[in-house]
DNA sequence: AGTTGTGAAGCTATTCACAGCG
DNA sequence: CGCTGTGAATAGCTTCACAACT
């Protein structure tokens, strides 16, 4: 069993070694590739170690075939249909970061309650039409989703949450900032931008405070 | 000193404490705050007794009160110049986000390379114009930026941190999906909206296999 | 009576440091 | 010789359970 601090830090290595391999490495040591992901090296080894037996003492580690494996164990290697409710300025950035599809994520559906919305075609690439909200539950039907996106304001958050479990979605990603809850067995990821920006300003207060003693 | 995890949960009960003073409750039990914030009640007790004894025992606490309490501890009683780089879709919908403003965040700048996006003006309230990216170290000049925020493509994000950086910004958030380095002394937040699908994936993928093996 | 605040215990994660191996 | 893989040590975080207090 991977530990969940783990689990969190694979995307790193796996964003890392994609920048490698395209680059055109073919081993990497892990000093080297934990100063890419932004870890240190002991954490990585044991990171790696935990995975299996993927180095080569004394060399490193092989980029692609890291690369492969981390990539398996993240389950990016199959085809995860996406649903992204939710067409506002958020919604349209999901729908186009390109690291989407290059990770097996696809987008079969997008949904608006807003009818000015429906109709619109968005993406990188192939691109999506914008249906309108109450297809919901026939969109996941006909589709397999597998993965569903909030990105509603907060107020309709739960409801749409309640909506895509209710349709057999059990892997919920909420960018909507609010708590929401699940039943257990589905899994649930949230994250609010504008918390991580407090984050900051507590540290950046933190600072400020200790020039004034200084001084 | 506050251990990092609980000024990680901080957000968390002051965006559960804003709506309950909206609603209008008074006092709240350390058992019903957890619930809205999504964490357990010994948690919370215990972070907030790290803050300073501001619960009645055998009442609770009362709202304003905390809220105020966790406000001053966040930063959020003071005025924060933020300056995001980047208007694309995630650009926009940083600055459309109305949870900043209400929080003493304050977008005195919007920067975008393209042309095109130049005299745009966005917002929510106050609507900010869109300014070339070549007046980043002016504009920080001039309204004394504290934070910055990278929403640019990830080949960009590393020339603007530096550029932040060299300006005088000491806080940096940064949403492009790469690793960005900063000197030491600067505080940096990353968010990457494509590697919380990742880790969503592992999650899901671990329940099929289970389903599997059941079967 | 009821809820906070908190030591102590238990658990998880990180770091150290070096044996083991290519 | 150099780098991985990993036990052991350390640090940090969470949960428990109850004394302290209103």
């Amino acid at each position: 069993m991977v530990p969940e601090a783990t689990v969190a830090r694979l995307p790193l290595y796996h964003r890392a070694l994609v920048a490698m391999s395209e680059r055109g490495a073919t081993t990497v040591s892990s000093e080297e590739l934990a100063l890419a992901a932004g870890v240190t090296s002991a954490k990585l080894r044991k990171d790696l170690s935990l995975l299996g037996s993927y180095g080569i003492r004394g060399v490193g580690y092989e980029v692609d075939y890291l690369l492969y494996q981390i990539s398996r164990e993240l389950g990016l290697t199959q085809d995860w249909p996406v649903a992204i409710v939710g067409v506002g300025n958020l919604g349209r950035a999901l729908a186009n970061y390109g690291g989407f599809s290059s990770r097996g994520f696809r987008i079969v559906g997008l949904l608006a309650a807003d009818p000015e919305k429906v109709g619109d075609k968005i993406g990188s690439g192939a691109m999506v039409e914008v249906r309108p909200l109450y297809e919901l539950e026939l969109l996941v039907r006909d589709t397999g989703v597998l993965i569903g996106v909030i990105a509603t304001p907060a107020h309709a958050a739960q409801d749409i949450c309640d909506r895509l479990v209710a349709a057999g979605v059990r892997s919920i990603m909420n960018f909507a900032p609010t708590v929401v809850s699940v039943a257990p067995g589905v899994s649930l990821r949230s994250v609010d931008l504008g918390l991580e920006l407090q984050v900051l300003a507590f540290h950046e207060q933190r600072k400020i405070g200790r020039e004034k003693v200084r001084s």
